[in-house]
DNA sequence: CTTGCCGGATTGCTCAACAATACGTACCGT
DNA sequence: ACGGTACGTATTGTTGAGCAATCCGGCAAG
């Protein structure tokens, strides 16, 4: 399951964070990540990509252990390559390490619920109020309704729930800073988790799709305030059904 | 030089993100990182810690080349184990891993600088505007001002500069995140590096103590909307002055 | 001065081994 | 039946060596 869909965004190298342009005034401009490029190899971060697709799409799931000998047989590369991997994965929250006892994919309780919309909360609808924000962070919101709306109309759910966290890193984005960025992304790969240990994860994105579009139109419209209070009720809603769903889960087998 | 400080703050285990509060509902609280503290072991934890530390007191300076072997043999543990704590400080961004050639301490330029305080506008304006701040949290504001003014008296201004990055780390802490403290944490170090870049660090800090004084008074009183105008002029004064340092360091002999 | 090539050094990754630790299970006394 | 102990096994933590791939510096040729 959850196979057909893209891989989402394995994109962060996670640990080659800049190109260091070079001072030469000469016009070769355009070059400078141009080796990035070339040596996308590396076995280490190839591996981090796929475990972390195999998380977020929901292959791995919460609570399943990663014991190394096996999974370092199955992929086929050395333990000590994947011990690497599982260092990147777990400074991403992804996977949690216990030492001597194995690393585990994570299992997020109600408070990590709790401190992720809270870190939401201030985070985008500062990103709202932000001036001057780049005007292709706009298109990509609208971008992100579009493909959602789209992914409604075709019942692909999966599809769905990744326009919404696009639609909210897209938000992120309008603060024009890459740090914010990255953080916000780290962040909703952990919700994804989140999405992974409920039943019926679709009916956690669809109703809010309407609601994603016209927050995308206040922003175009430069309505910031009424953007920024449709976003807060949006994330009030989405915290309260998400901490109903992990009550309800251990409320009934754990 | 630095020597003489504290460690600052190699607390953060970096690898162990949760301890994992049982769901028990006993009352046994204040006990669930107790077995955090027990094995307190794992060679690249305090491997990394270390390193950290060195790279934040400034022991390695920006751009120094860290030799896998070389380092290996000096502090004395197995290259595979160093490999896995250097993939630790890169996710964090105090070195670059640059394949094929090596991890280096991180040099950050004008635009790290500059993405670094629109981070910090964002996320420390919001953070003192949050509603219901935690208690502790405004004495901890407090503290860190007294702290300072003391190692103004005292001419110690590395540890002035670890103040100011506390005081700041206390405000953010203001919104109530654990996630959101974690990032403010890893950025405060990043502007460490920048710190290290320059001649005369200490006056990078001198000048803003009596105004980070004023901010917590502000802050004490609940009025957020004259401490958040503080703190902007704050920190577009800072991020100047760090920028104006920068371009002087690139001016010169690089 | 540029281009091409070579040798030395470093990194990327693997493999195998051993110590340290955690867990399951059988055993024991009460 | 219950709590505790001891032991064997499986997994992790860490080490060390080794080889291929790659980068860097220098040197020779154009």
């Amino acid at each position: 399951m959850a196979q057909e869909t893209a891989p989402a965004g394995p994109e962060s190298g996670a640990s080659e964070p800049d190109p260091e342009p070079h001072p030469s005034g000469s016009r070769l401009a355009g070059l400078s990540d141009a080796r990035l490029m070339l040596d996308r190899t590396s076995t280490v971060s190839r591996l981090a990509d796929v475990l972390r697709a195999q998380i977020i799409e929901g292959a791995l799931l919460p609570g399943t252990q990663l014991a190394e000998h096996a999974v370092a047989d199955a992929i086929g590369v050395s333990r000590n390559t994947l011990r690497e991997a599982f260092r990147l994965l777990a400074h991403e929250r992804l996977v949690v390490h216990e030492p001597h006892r194995g690393v585990f994919v994570r299992t997020l309780d109600a408070d990590d619920v709790r401190d992720i919309y809270a870190t939401r909360r201030l985070v985008e609808c500062a990103a709202v109020r932000v001036e001057g924000a780049p005007p292709e962070a706009v298109a990509e919101i609208r971008a992100a309704v579009d493909t959602a709306e789209v992914g409604v109309s075709e019942k692909r759910w999966n599809d769905v729930g990744t326009a919404d966290l696009r639609f909210h890193s897209a938000i992120v984005a309008l603060a024009g800073s890459r740090r914010l960025n990255d953080m916000m992304r780290r962040i909703l790969a952990e919700l994804r988790l989140v999405f992974h240990m409920m039943a019926d994860p679709h009916r956690f994105h669809e109703p809010y799709v309407h609601r994603n579009a016209a927050i995308a139109t206040l922003i175009e419209e430069g309505r910031t305030a009424e953007a920024v209070q449709a976003l807060i009720v949006y994330l009030d809603d989405a915290e309260a059904q998400l901490l109903g769903g992990i009550a309800e889960r251990s409320r009934l087998g754990r």
